[in-house]
DNA sequence: CGTGGTGTTGAAGGAAATCAAGCCCGGTGG
DNA sequence: CCACCGGGCTTGATTTCCTTCAACACCACG
């Protein structure tokens, strides 16, 4: 299980770990681009993993609104804090066709009762999740239009290798511009606008399909990206 | 420990969970206001536990812009999750006179391994943080200016209620405009001309030692507040 | 009394939103 | 086959909001 790899990062899990982990595995789907694997209010919403595709999380103002709070890579866990909750309070939506591993919470629950050590993993593994958020707060307050996005880019680059997906390089961001101007906090156009100036700066190109990074080291030139961040394997042993 | 007492909203722990907690308990200490409890690019920080008092985590980017991501009120936990990295990437400063208790990182890792409840327990509590972090980004991408500072009070409010310390209603907002205006991503000008309006509409008041809520019922108004926020005691038992 | 940090307000400038128009392209149906 | 349609993209013009700049009041503190 890919999200099994992802974890390795962390610390070794044993086989016992590992195959515990497994069983919580109830079955694996694939479904199509715009199929919702959460709904904003759902009832004790299931927990997934990400196998493979791209996926975003999105909360709706009452007023129409929306921000899309994240990106969802391979190797993403969804939901597996939403357990604890009796209503999620976002939705999740796929932009491509996505693999995924349906969990059952209860189980979870159980496996990491007698594997407390798992039970550190996955809050590790949360707590890294939280790095992005903390960072997206963070572009979102201080960083221009430029930089953010630049950001973005490098931050989703950064993720989907660390997930352990085969086709690391050479991506592309499925999305919308529209989709991203709801990521970004901006305006359809100014989104277009800024777009555009990379483009013509040579950092990224733009097809029918989506964005393409071209320069990585011009795009955290740009948003000024910290080489730590997303990359602090370390803290203590457990 | 007040700690304690606001997981209790979660699920009751019992006695033994509840001394193995009370063991990880270091020291309690009191600390004067613009305390660095944490520093950027410390390594190992520790964790605490915020008993009395008001903080903020901030990020500083290279060039000087800082964003204010948080505020700590009594009963949050600090650096829990940090315990897992190996550098902290944002600081935490206390804005009043705070007694915290601080909590030994490796001792909470063993209680952990011998109380699973009591991780499920931590990540709840750090899934209810994470659901904070998720608002602000909805605030900071698409709330005005004025629905983004009254949403603010109103959770704030909430959070301090929910904290279980004594002096639930009726407190001020320990801030200075800067301050302020770093949180919410805007400039101080701007900040204290929203201050003025809000004022003006008798929702909130001004004095030299903060801002007080006047109308909270009108402060949920203006911020459409979600009345589900902060509110969600439920999920599966464990 | 100065001095520095904070708050307040007006005026000017700039960044992004909004408004508006046209383009490209894939899909659909006459 | 091609006309039509709609969604997404692109670009210019205008408007709005927020920032920046500037000046001054206030007050705690040495």
């Amino acid at each position: 299980m890919l999200f099994i790899e992802k974890l390795r990062r962390f610390t070794q899990l044993n086989d016992e770990e590992r195959q515990a982990l497994a069983t919580c595995v109830e079955t694996e789907k694939v479904v199509p681009p715009q199929t919702r694997l959460v709904s904003q209010g759902d009832e004790y919403p299931s927990a997934y993993v990400i196998e493979r595709g791209w996926s975003f999380r999105q909360r709706l103002l009452k007023d129409g609104r929306r921000q899309v709070m994240n990106f969802l890579v391979p190797g993403d866990a969804v939901g597996f804090a939403a357990a604890f909750f009796s209503h999620a309070d976002h939705t999740v939506i796929t932009m491509t066709e996505v693999r995924y591993a349906r969990i059952d919470p209860d189980r979870l629950m159980q496996v990491i009762a007698t594997n407390p050590r798992l039970g550190a993993t996955l809050f590790w593994s949360a707590a890294l999740e939280e790095s992005v958020l903390r960072e997206r707060i963070v572009s979102l307050g201080q960083r221009t239009a430029r930089e953010h996005m630049a950001h973005l880019f490098v931050e989703l680059a950064e993720r989907v290798r660390n997930g352990g997906a085969g086709d690391n390089d050479a991506w592309l961001l499925p999305v919308t511009q529209i989709l991203l101007s709801d990521v970004l906090g901006i305006s359809p156009v100014h989104t277009n606008r800024t777009i555009r100036r990379l483009v013509r700066d040579g950092v990224i190109e733009t097809s029918s399909r989506g964005i393409a990074l071209i320069d990585e080291p011009g795009l955290r030139r740009i948003s000024d990206f910290d080489e730590q961040f997303l990359h602090d394997d370390g803290g203590p042993e457990i």
